[in-house]
RNA sequence: GGGUCGUUAGCUCAGCUGGCAGAGCACCGGAUUUUUAAUCCGGGGGUCGCAGGUUCGACUCCUGCACGACCCA
């Protein structure tokens, strides 16, 4: 129904014809909503600018209420103080952007106002704005029109704010530290660094058959070879698998290296990194998670990935048979996708019943080998590999490894991954190989979902939720407008 | 991929066992110079997600499809 668009264009029509410029170039504000009220009571005049959320006519008095990026503020405009100007307002709508001068004043209610001495239309509004008590509920609509959601609920306004102090305090952590921050390419003709199915796409005027990257992994370790010794990315990555509320098939992550480190340090660095955003949030080092208390105080605890498998199952995963893993999930009532690997299987055995049983923060450290292809050996254990996950709430956080710098080891394991065709590697790069035959140093690596690490900080449930434009279905093309 | 639930006015939601499709907000007209989910009087607005089927009659029952949420894989 266009009946609300052609109510407004009439109303465009007779501002045009008052004189008055829909779309003007800039306004010239003082004070942000938030400002006035801050800087109350205050005797020289303000000039504030942001969309009509609500408006209250009282024929020769009209009551607007207008939000801008920091918060609400409500006008009050009369006919008095504006003269032959007052009766444009007639034709002025909810979600119409206007710029105020005035000054600041308290109402027999006790609100800060602004007694306004002009206004100027600065952008018109076409089309209506969703309910003003409710606000936009239907959680479809809040994905696929996230301005609207964005304009209504005060409540996604400030998870996405927040979401973005998140990062920038990363940001902060790390420069401080010493790191430098880095771009990758993001296109690649070879893809790894993760066990993914990738996006695939065509680079025409190379004629060549490219992927968008499923980790940066093998391009930052080239820079470690390179002889940067700190360096870290923050960015998409993009994996060609389903939608849940723990997937998005592009999501951000950061991936952190460090020279002459090891696994345990980079325990140690996403400690002090989680402790510290966590204090800086919420100046607290416990927050809530669905109910739950979380406590990020440091050291996180620790479980050995073998350990806490074999006492669930009651033997020692790493020597078992392929047929008595898979009676063990059968058992444990685990469906399992066929056909399966060894590795694949002792994954799932964790997951099912390890990891989805943790809820501190825990560190689940010394992976098998066979499922971590890019991290060293273990010390002590040729079995296993130096690697640990970061669990939190039974959901995955954050991966690290102490990075694997034997060439010879590494296409040995790229040559494995191949042959049993394991996700996550399409051909071997030679390149990466060449450059770790270069010779790289001893290193700490670690990656971090981001948004699933933004979930858990700010007591989402869902991913979607955390990410402004999560990817949806397209809709069949109906007419809108 | 499987299961469960949902889709009704611009928004938020009712709608019973199959019998004229509703409310609040929003919108339109009128009144109103400190209102704030303003108030008062009057009014307009629907392809009940889409396509079939059953029925004298379907928003309601059945089948399929689309989109979404949750759970499982």
């Amino acid at each position: 129904m266009s009946e609300y668009r052609n109510y407004r264009l009439e109303n465009l029509k007779r501002l045009k014809l008052g004189g008055v410029d829909p779309y003007p170039y800039r306004y010239e504000r003082t004070h942000t909503c938030r400002k006035v009220k801050e800087t109350f009571p205050q005797s020289d005049p303000v000039s504030v600018a942001g969309r009509i959320t609500a408006i209250r006519r009282h024929g020769r008095t009209v009551f607007l209420d207008i939000i801008d990026a920091t918060g609400k503020i409500q006008i009050y405009l009369k006919k008095d103080a504006l003269g032959d100007r007052f009766d444009l307002l007639e034709y002025f709508d909810i979600g119409d952007i206007i710029g105020i001068k005035g000054k600041p004043f308290r109402t027999r209610s006790g609100e800060i106002t602004i007694n306004a001495d002009a206004f100027t239309l600065l952008s018109k509004s076409l089309q209506p704005l969703p309910e003003k008590y409710h606000g936009l509920r239907d959680i479809e609509t809040r994905y696929r029109k996230r301005y609207l959601d964005l304009i209504t609920n005060e409540k996604s306004r400030r998870i996405f704010r927040r979401r973005s102090e998140i990062i920038h305090e990363i940001r902060k952590f790390l420069d401080h530290r010493g790191f430098m921050e880095v771009e990758t390419p993001i296109l690649q003709p070879i893809y790894g660094g993760a066990a993914a199915i990738p996006f695939e796409t065509y680079y025409r005027s190379l004629g060549s058959k490219m992927y968008l990257r499923i980790a940066d992994e093998l391009y930052l370790k080239r820079l470690i070879v390179g002889g940067y010794e700190k360096v870290y990315e923050i960015g998409k990555d993009f994996r060609n698998e389903g939608i849940d509320r723990l997937h998005n098939p592009e999501f951000t992550q950061i991936e952190i290296y460090e020279a002459y480190k090891d696994y345990k340090d980079m325990m140690d660095l996403t400690e002090e990194l989680l402790e510290h955003l966590v204090t800086q949030l919420y100046q607290s080092v416990t927050i809530e998670y669905q109910k739950q208390s979380i406590s990020f105080k440091r050291p996180f605890k620790r479980i050995r990935f073998m350990d806490a498998l074999k006492e669930k199952i009651n033997y020692n995963p790493i020597n078992a048979s392929l047929p008595q893993l898979r009676e063990t999930a059968k058992w444990r009532g685990i469906e399992l996708k066929e056909p399966t690997s060894r590795g694949r299987l002792i994954d799932k055995l964790f997951s099912e019943l390890v990891q989805k049983e943790i809820v501190d923060p825990t560190f689940v450290i010394d992976y098998p080998k066979i499922i971590s292809p890019l991290a060293k050996t273990h010390r002590e254990n040729p079995d296993l590999a130096e690697r640990f996950e970061l669990i939190i709430c039974g959901i995955e956080i954050a991966n690290a490894f102490s990075e694997l710098n034997d060439p010879i080891e590494q296409r040995k394991r790229f040559v494995e991954q191949l042959e049993a065709k394991e996700e996550g590697i399409g051909e071997i790069d030679e390149d990466f190989l060449y450059a770790l035959e270069v010779g790289m140093p001893p290193t700490g690596g670690l990656g971090i979902g981001i948004d699933r690490l933004v979930m858990i900080l700010l007591n989402q449930s869902s991913l979607r939720d955390v990410i402004l434009f999560p990817q949806l279905k397209r809709l069949e093309l109906k007419e809108d407008v």
